[in-house]
RNA sequence: GGCCCCAUCGUCUAGUGGUUAGGACAUCAGGUUUUCAUCCUGGAAACGGGGGUUCGACUCCCCCUGGGGUCGCCA
């Protein structure tokens, strides 16, 4: 069998968003199972769009996806360039070569003539397309013009009768009449070739086996087809994909920022778990494994399992997505990604922070949430005494107040500030007052750290903060508490 | 408007003529736990509508409705 040669070919006009992320990752999965060539082309020939620096905003994107391509500008390859503007002269060979054999023609025609035609169209309430008026000229006529320098561009000849129909991996056969299509633009005025022609040519000569791309080219893809035809060519398999929308239903569109990968990231997402959620948003691996590595993704992905429908992105299953793959990473490894908050967070004090990793580890959804969940334990936060007081604890003030003077007698004796130590410490004394753990307990973790919810308990927490700062804060929570008596 | 495409819980989806319509997220209730989170148990929640075909339709066909795409010298 033929070896598998994909591509992901965007226009560098902006930031890599999710929908582009999922094409580029499918084609690089349907490579890797059949341990083909994934391929990154840059397809810029809209001058006018030209955004500089998007092309390694894309690369670099790619990359930090984990989308690593086997050809592309950067890496070379066999079939380079692998950016359009530097293939130039390739598609006007081609472009020649069709009008020769009575695939296109010149198109003089004045922008000004296509404009009129256009609003008769739209006044008629009729789709516009070209009138094939200069499909009529002559050889001789249409040498003249050239001759004379005149402006032109190459239109595609499409047969006026019959139907074209290829057949769509996900959306099976489409049909179409040629008498829908328009005779488009292959090259333009300034001899830069268009998408629909760029791709035709490029696809074919870098021998790309499947084309995955959105699903906005499913009507035009016959003119694909037909493109492929006139030059003798086998078209590729084509696999379209629906589109991938936000809440609502509205589009997502490139200026929206959560719709970047490189914004997900910077919101505290972990690659993997973007791609991981991309990659179900639209196929289905036919088990119920929800939580899939990169690699395992590789060995199942099927183009059979494709999905017709637009899917609304949804950050509620991608926050649980990533939550699943934090807690999936070692210890060692979630606390590296949690050093530069720590570094942040911590100036004055110095505490253990892996204990504090460890403690975070089951509670963390994504990176940025980190911050305010621990910043307690560099500064103890203002709060009022009703926090000491909990129904379901079943404990009030006056409680809490001979609770923890207990409790700061009973620490104050301790040389050893081991979680062991403090743990039975703590148990004994409760005991011994006949109360519950959390008359006790949630006084006391009130007290550390002066808030209703904390990563860890009273124990943990009094181990990390030592036995100084831990007894200076139960102490001001007695001073705060006699206070009000 | 013409053409093309799509349609199962709020969301992502399984389902290919006979199922108590399954799973996951979210949600609700309960349990474990010194709070929160994790974890465990359970609940509520869907086949857009109308015609056919068939002994039998979520599944096949048609129409309607709704949604999307396209109609550029953009991709």
């Amino acid at each position: 069998m033929q070896k598998i040669r994909t591509r992901f070919a965007p226009s560098p006009t902006g930031y890599l968003h999710i929908g582009g992320l999922r094409t580029a990752l499918y084609s690089y999965l349907l490579a890797k199972k059949h341990q083909g060539v994934f391929v990154l082309r840059i397809e810029d020939t809209d001058t006018n769009r030209y955004v500089s620096d998007a092309e390694q905003a894309m690369m670099r994107a790619l990359k930090r996806a984990g989308l690593q391509y086997d050809e592309g500008p950067d890496v070379g390859g066999p079939y380079k360039p692998y950016i359009q503007t530097q293939r130039l002269a390739l598609y006007q060979k081609y472009a020649l070569e069709l009008i020769h054999t009575g695939g296109a023609y010149y198109c003089f025609c004045s922008k000004e003539r296509l404009e009129t035609l256009r609003q008769q169209a739209e006044g008629d309430h009729l789709p516009f397309h070209y009138d094939g008026h200069c499909k009529q000229l002559s050889e001789k006529e249409t040498k003249e013009k050239l001759q004379q320098k005149l402006p032109y561009v190459i239109r595609q000849k499409i047969p006026a009768e019959g139907t074209t129909n290829f057949k769509d991996a996900v959306y099976g056969t489409i049909t179409v009449h040629n008498r829908e299509l328009d005779e488009g633009v292959l090259i333009k005025s300034d001899g830069i070739p268009t998408y629909n022609f760029a791709n035709v040519i490029d696809d074919h000569t870098m021998e790309i086996t499947h084309v995955l791309r959105g699903c906005e080219f499913l009507s035009s893809t016959p003119k694909f087809i037909l493109l492929y035809k006139a030059f003798g060519w086998q078209p590729p398999v084509f696999a379209h994909l629906p589109v991938i929308i936000k809440d609502g239903g509205k589009k997502l569109s490139k200026r929206e920022k959560d719709a970047a990968f490189e914004e997900l990231l910077d919101q505290g997402f972990l690659p993997e778990a973007i791609i991981n959620y991309v990659a179900l948003l639209g196929w289905n691996p036919k088990t119920e494994q929800e939580i899939f590595t990169l690699k395992e993704l590789e060995e199942q992905f099927d183009l059979k399992g494709l999905n017709k429908a637009a899917a609304i992105f949804d950050k509620n299953k991608l926050l649980w997505v990533n939550s699943q793959h934090i807690q999936r990473l070692s210890l060692d490894e979630f606390h590296t990604h949690l050093a530069p908050y720590y570094e942040k967070i911590f100036q004055k004090t110095k505490l253990n922070v892996k204990k504090i990793s460890e403690l975070l580890h089951t509670r963390t959804k994504v990176f940025t949430e980190v911050p305010e969940q621990i910043t307690f334990f560099e500064a103890l936060p203002a709060y009022d005494t009703e926090l000491f007081v909990n129904k379901k604890m079943k404990t009030d003030t006056l409680l809490a107040l001979t609770a923890l003077t207990r409790v700061f007698e009973a620490f104050e004796e301790l040389t050893d500030w081991q979680e062991d130590t403090l743990r039975s410490t703590a148990l004994k004394l409760i005991a011994s007052m006949q109360l519950k753990n959390g008359q006790v307990l949630w006084p006391l973790r009130a007290a550390l750290s002066g808030r209703q919810f904390t990563p860890g308990g009273a124990i943990e927490i009094a181990v990390i903060l030592g036995k100084q700062e831990s007894l200076a804060r139960i102490a001001k929570a007695v001073e705060k508490l006699q206070k009000i008596r």
